[in-house]
DNA sequence: AAGGATTCCTGTTGGC
DNA sequence: TGCCAACAGGAATCCT
């Protein structure tokens, strides 16, 4: 389940085996993806060289002469450099073969990934409206006090909403405010700047220090297990439902919202 | 228009 | 033990 460390990590991992290779090849095996594949995807591509590997959000971009290629990994989906002539597993949708003999593999299980074409990736519907990087500077307590005015919704809500601030999934909007001492259903219009700059501090540590552990296990991706490193790292909250609570020791509360798992200290979060 | 519900999908898990 | 329902989640889109 990748969330933005992952695909950060992921970038990171292919980009150098990628950026400057032509695409000899392209091959679509499964088209049917959240959005079905461009059948011509093939013929836009193949011949080109990949200038860069970027990401925005959990947008992985395949920057081209002539345009980008978007890549999202939903929820199931992974990207891997070939080395190898291993043979295609199942759910190996889509595949690149590059200059250099290597390949990229995606392989998605659950199908709720993309492979889209466009000639403006800023300009794409689904880039256009999204929120700020988490980790940029433009974003912080203060933009999340702006935006929070005269919203009703419940924070953990708010934080998940790509408008606002991208990358921050189920997992890490219930870590970040564990860390924040902000109860997920409170009102984001009820929240004061001083508490909005704790949470927007636990929001960047969550996901920073997620990528740097998926770079440190996630270091090679030739012939990588493509196992996600940051379910390694130590969670607070999120899957101990139940336990005790890793501050005052009352245990963890679970509950659904908006049909999400979400874990809270009844004490600690207000 | 904001906010909640629904939708896509399959591997894994838990209950009977 | 075996089967099947429930669950997991990103995020666009639909609905109220």
């Amino acid at each position: 389940m990748p969330e933005l460390p992952e695909v950060e990590t992921t970038r990171q991992g292919i980009a150098p085996h990628c950026e400057g290779e032509i695409i000899t090849k392209a091959l679509i095996r499964n088209g049917r993806l959240r959005w079905p594949v461009p059948e011509n995807l093939p013929d836009l591509i193949q011949g080109q060289v990949i200038r860069s590997v970027e990401r925005r959000a959990k947008y992985l971009f395949l920057n081209l002469d002539a345009g980008t290629v978007i890549v999202h990994l939903g929820m199931s989906g992974s990207l891997r450099v070939i080395t190898d002539n291993s043979p295609a597993m199942t759910h190996d949708h889509v595949e690149l073969t590059l200059g250099n003999g290597r390949t990229l593999r995606f392989n998605d299980p659950r199908r709720f990934g993309c492979w889209l074409w466009t000639n403006d990736s800023t300009s794409h519907p689904l880039i256009r409206a999204l929120g700020p990087e988490p980790l940029s500077e433009e974003f912080g307590g203060a933009l999340l006090f702006r935006q929070s005015r005269g919203r009703q919704t419940p924070i953990k809500s708010f934080i998940m909403d790509n408008h606002v601030v991208v990358g921050v999934g189920n997992i890490y909007a219930n870590e970040a405010l564990f860390k924040a001492g902000i109860h997920p259903k409170r009102k984001a219009s009820r929240i004061s700047l001083d508490r909005y700059h704790r949470l927007a501090e636990a929001i960047r540590e969550t996901l920073s220090a997620a990528i740097l552990m998926g770079g440190t296990t996630l270091r090679d991706f030739v012939n990588s297990d493509g196992k996600p490193g940051y379910f390694a790292q130590s969670l607070l909250v999120y899957g101990h439902g139940g336990d005790d609570c890793p501050q005052c020791t009352l245990p963890l509360k679970e509950i659904r919202m908006n049909n999400r798992s979400t874990v809270y200290c009844t004490s600690c979060q207000r």
